[in-house]
DNA sequence: CCTTGATAGTCAATGACATTGACCATATAT
DNA sequence: ATATATGGTCAATGTCATTGACTATCAAGG
């Protein structure tokens, strides 16, 4: 197949996906940060100034049960904890502990890094291409 | 979150791969072909030649026993056949059926006019730049 | 007030997709 | 011949998602 061959695009966009997350996860595997799954970090991403379960599951567009099951991954793995909400009973604030802020920070430099080895490897102005032109293409 | 910011990269290439994706499901769907998966197009490409499932995992970075069940779940689709392997009595061939060849016509075009939308988007230029960058990242 | 309906959360069952480990049958190389 | 590698299967398990049914609370209108 040509390289540059239309269909190997989801192939290509899946791969530098998973190349990107793999090294990201290896790395914060290695800094203590062990047993985080891609969702995590989307998850803590999205969590990180403070949100309801459904509120969650809105913003990674997925149900709010299943939001609920990965805010009960984050907080076993003691990156995230369980606040009351003083203006509603009924709900539950998951907000980022300690350790999910060190993670996130953590996280964001990875990736940062990650990312400058591609930019050093395939030239600046590729970089800022791919960034724009995916931003075009989702933002549909 | 500035939207060209390198931290937002992984939740674009896991966007633009899903809105890809969903969208060529959606068509193939539509034409007669429902309940198609993401790892069911990335399996028929690789089978479309045919080879064993010991292969297919290989090719797809998966188990050999992920990549049987795939491959059971193609055969009760009914777009793939196992065959016996005349050189190997211990092989299983995995050939795609003349359904399983339509399915994968069909899946190269949805995939090929949705790329030729997002060209009419964003400018041949953008996605030409997109491809060569992707393949030059993921090939390391 | 008090009913009505929307929303936050939970529990339970299920499904898709992957893993590891153990095992058998067949090929292949020494 | 025997040792090792390979192709395939079965079984158990784990992760991540789903739908459906349920309770508790909130907010609005009669």
């Amino acid at each position: 197949m040509d390289p540059a061959d239309d269909l190997s695009l989801p192939f290509l966009l899946s791969a530098a996906f998973d190349s990107l997350v793999d090294a990201v996860h290896a790395r914060l595997a290695a800094e203590g940060f062990p047993g985080i799954r891609a969702v995590h970090g989307f998850a803590m991403q999205a969590i990180s100034a403070g949100c309801t379960s459904a509120e969650l599951g809105q913003r990674l567009g997925v149900s709010k049960q299943a939001a609920t099951q990965t805010a009960k991954a984050l907080t076993a793995l003691g990156l995230v904890e369980r606040t009351a909400d003083p203006t509603d009973r009924r709900a539950i604030v998951l907000v980022p502990t300690d350790r999910g802020i060190e993670m996130l920070e953590r996280s964001a430099r990875a990736f940062r890094e990650e990312i400058a080895r591609w930019r050093a490897r395939v030239g600046e102005q590729s970089i800022d291409s791919l960034l724009r032109t995916l931003t075009a293409v989702t933002d549909g």
